[in-house]
DNA sequence: GACCAGGCACATC
DNA sequence: GATGTGCATGGT
């Protein structure tokens, strides 16, 4: 095992015996881990929930139904998520993809190996990298590591990742260094997340982190320094 | 009131 | 190809 693998193995034991295991998006339905991977982009999951909660009520949380649904409407429908306008452009884009092959089937259209959906994904105007591998690993259940800001933002602060490392390089990286288990790769970017939110802030110090056992520069990737 | 949130596409240089 | 900007609500 690379002394990559190891710190990032032994992170996560520090992370996840902070935490707990986080079961993310476990409940959701696939439908509602799509919709919400395009709600929660740079938007907090809190502000997802209200709007996802919306769209429930509303009977909306189909492929054929958002499909059907004048954009105007879903835009109010998803007010609280932020950004709604666009986003309702980027859902209508994502269902029309769907629908138009798949019908209302979604497990269908999710149903194939990680590459291709992740490609298919990709085409869709509105669904960027991370929202792709956010779908692919949390709906479609396949081992696909998914990086956001915090991962980002932790690995830069613990010297695993370049400042000018791009998504994709930060992706190989964690993929060639932790073993393909679909639970791992899930509970890891949900660990990160919890680090970002309590400890790993962009500009807070990261007084009592469990990562801080970890060689590691709390300034690093701070505009102020 | 400022800061931040589980990004992305597009314009401009 | 790198960098800047618009999109917007709600919690802390």
């Amino acid at each position: 095992m690379s002394k990559t693998s190891d710190m990032l193995m032994q992170m996560y034991q520090a992370m996840r015996a902070r935490f707990g295991h986080q079961n993310w998006w476990g409940a959701d339905t696939e439908m509602e881990m799509c919709v919400g991977a395009i709600l929660t982009q740079n938007t907090n999951w809190g502000n997802v929930k209200m709007a996802l909660a919306n769209l429930k009520a509303t009977d909306a949380l189909s492929i054929s139904a958002l499909a059907t649904m004048p954009a105007p409407k879903l835009a109010e429908l998803i007010k609280p998520a932020g950004y709604f306008n666009i986003k309702a452009k980027r859902l209508k884009n994502f269902v029309t993809h769907v629908h138009k092959d798949w019908g209302d089937d979604l497990r269908g259209f999710l149903d194939r190996p990680a590459g291709a959906l992740r490609e298919d994904l990709l085409s869709v105007n509105g669904i960027g990298r991370e929202t792709a591998d956010s779908m692919v690993l949390y709906a479609a259940r396949k081992c696909t590591f998914v990086v956001d800001t915090y991962t980002y933002r932790i690995l830069l602060r613990h010297h695993l990742i370049a400042r000018e490392d791009d998504y994709e390089t930060i992706k190989e990286l964690m993929e060639s260094s932790l073993p393909c288990e679909l639970d791992l790769y899930n509970d890891y970017h949900a660990q990160l997340v919890a680090i970002g939110k309590n400890y790993c802030r962009p500009t807070a110090q990261c007084d009592e982190c469990p990562l801080n056992v970890f060689p590691h520069d709390p300034n690093a990737g701070r505009e102020d320094v």
